[in-house]
DNA sequence: TGACTGGCCTCATTTTGCGAGGCACAATGA
DNA sequence: TCATTGTGCCTCGCAAAATGAGGCCAGTCA
């Protein structure tokens, strides 16, 4: 699913926290590399939202420190490397729980704008 | 509208960039000062959100140099004074602004995360 | 040769919320 | 009387996260 590209662009307040979100959630689909999921979130969002290396690889570091992630490389034909992300089982409950809170926090900040247009 | 104490505390780092929006959102009802926007909230988010003072005072002081809200005194009848706070014209055209912007969020996480269970 | 894309990363700065604290006065109650 | 609690304003140092900029290297294509 892509979305249209939003008139007002994305505060980037808004964003934190959302990533670990972001990441985990994708790599639910499988495992893929850092570039790819910058192309991968760019494209999905209609080019709203490009996801900084600078924010990534951190975010992917952190989530392989706590074991919520793994990350092995991986030669392509012409011999360079890439490096995967592969989301572990303790990543999927950690998304679940992370997928509440999101829900949790979508109800309240929409309990005082008031539901959706 | 009273919402339920989630089980998951909401992470901070989602909180942050949503606090001028909720502040403007509450402002929206009418003009109101610090304590009783802590209060407020607190309630209404059925005790999970306490908004602190020291995100509520700079996040409003700063709605202010802005002049999306302003501010005044007033005495109460046991000669204790609060300091009110009330939105601005600009303050609404903002808020509208930050609504859409909001949803488009809201979306775009979605899009990744899934629709609600 | 040089430019562009793919691909990994780090680092300083900025923004924001949090926790803790300070200050002041009223009402309550032991 | 005095201590506690509640009301009500605020600031400050810290921590977490995103940004922008940059570095590094290897292919590809003109």
């Amino acid at each position: 699913m892509i979305l249209p590209k939003p008139e007002v662009p994305v505060d980037r307040e808004l964003l934190k926290g959302s990533t670990p979100l972001l990441l985990l959630s994708l790599l639910c689909e499988g495992p893929m590399y850092g570039y790819q999921i910058i192309e991968t979130v760019r494209q999905r969002t209609g080019g709203t939202y490009t996801l900084k290396e600078g924010a990534l690889y951190p975010a992917l570091h952190k989530l392989e420190a706590t074991e919520f992630i793994t990350s092995y490389w991986e030669t392509q034909e012409n011999g360079r490397e890439r490096r995967y992300y592969a989301i572990q089982p303790a990543g999927q409950a950690f998304l679940t729980a992370k997928k509440k809170e999101w829900n949790q926090f979508v109800d309240m900040v929409q309990a005082f704008v008031g539901p959706r247009a």
